[in-house]
DNA sequence: CAAAATTTGTTTACAAAGAAACAATCTCCA
DNA sequence: TGGAGATTGTTTCTTTGTAAACAAATTTTG
C-alpha cells in the first residue's frame, strides 16, 4: 500500500501554510526567482540596486544609517560598498564632525547608471504581483509597509 | 552648508518604498531578527523547523518534492537532510519503484522534538503580526496565500 | 528495442550574509 | 579633565545558500 507524494501540491503544509514568516519567505524567493528569469543579468542586483538608489536620493548618507535602513549588517556593509568603490560607482569621505564615520556619495558614473537601472527595476517591480487584483496589491503593499513600520 | 541624515527614519526612499520585493525582504528580516530575541537558540533553527514539520505530515515525502514547496534547491536540500540525519532525525529509504529517488521519514524521537518545537513556533508566529489588528493580520495572510499561490 | 533526453541526487567550488573580536574615535559624566 | 562606555567601521571566521559538473536511474522517442 503505497501513496506516495508525486508533486508539490499535494503537499500538506497543515499549520505552516498560514506561519507568515513561512509565506513571506516563499514570496520573497518567489520574487527574486522571477527577477533574474525576467531581467537577466541585467549588471545590477537588486540589492546593489537598492543600496545605490538610497544614496542617490540620500547623498552623503552615512554607512550606518543606510545599514540600519535596508537592514545589512554593518559587516556586511563595508563589503558591499567596497565592491561598489572598486567598480568606480561610490566615494567614501570621512567627515570633518566624525572620523569614525564615513559618507557615501554616487559617482556622476553611478547615477546614470541608476537611473538607467530604476527603469527596468520599477518595471518589474511592478508586475510583481501579477496573480493579483490592482486593489489586493495596492492593500498588500500597504500592509507590508505598516508590518515594517514604514508608514 | 552640512544638513546630514542621522536616523534611518529620516531617509529618503523614494518610490523605493512601495516596492514589493523590498518590503518583503525586510518583513521578513524584521521576523527573523525578532525570532532570534524571542525564542533564542531553541536547538531547533526555522528552517530545519519547517523541513521536519512538513516530512511529519508527510511521511515518505521524496527530497526533491519537499525541496520544490518549501523551496530549497537541491544541492542544498542534500546537505540539510544530511545534517538532520547525522542528528538521527531523519532515515532516508529508496523506493523500489524509482532508485533514483530517496523517501524521508521522521525518526520517533524526531516527531516528539518537532511536536514539542511546533508549540513555541507557532506561539511565536502568532505574535509576529502584533503592530497590525487581527483583521489587518488576516488580510496580510490571506495575500501572501494568493501571492505564493498557496490558495 | 536502443539511443537521446530528462530526472534525481550528490559533489565541488564559490558567493552572500552574519557573528565575534578588534581598533579608532567620540560622548558623557564624575 | 580624564577615564568608562558607546559608536563606527573593519577584519576574520563561520554559516547558509547557490551554480555547475557529474553519475545513476528513468522516460521518451525514432
Amino acid at each position: 500500500m503505497d501513496m506516495p507524494i508525486r508533486t508539490a501540491d499535494e503537499v500538506d503544509l497543515d499549520r505552516l501554510n498560514s506561519a507568515l514568516g513561512f509565506l513571506m519567505r516563499l514570496a520573497q524567493l518567489k520574487i527574486y526567482e522571477r527577477f533574474f528569469e525576467e531581467v537577466g543579468e541585467h549588471n545590477l542586483k537588486p540589492g546593489e540596486f537598492s543600496v545605490l538608489w538610497v544614496i542617490l536620493h540620500n547623498p552623503g548618507i552615512r554607512q550606518s544609517v543606510l545599514g540600519q535602513r535596508l537592514m545589512i549588517k554593518r559587516a556586511h556593509m563595508t563589503k558591499l560598498i567596497r565592491a561598489l568603490e572598486d567598480q568606480n560607482l561610490v566615494s567614501r569621505r570621512i567627515p570633518d564632525g566624525d572620523r569614525r564615520a564615513v559618507e557615501i556619495t554616487l559617482t556622476p558614473e553611478a547615477v546614470t547608471r541608476v537611473e538607467q537601472a530604476s527603469q527596468w527595476f520599477f518595471t518589474y517591480e511592478a508586475s510583481v504581483g501579477a496573480n493579483l487584483t490592482a486593489d489586493e496589491r495596492r492593500q498588500l503593499t500597504a500592509l507590508l509597509q505598516k508590518f515594517v513600520g514604514l508608514d
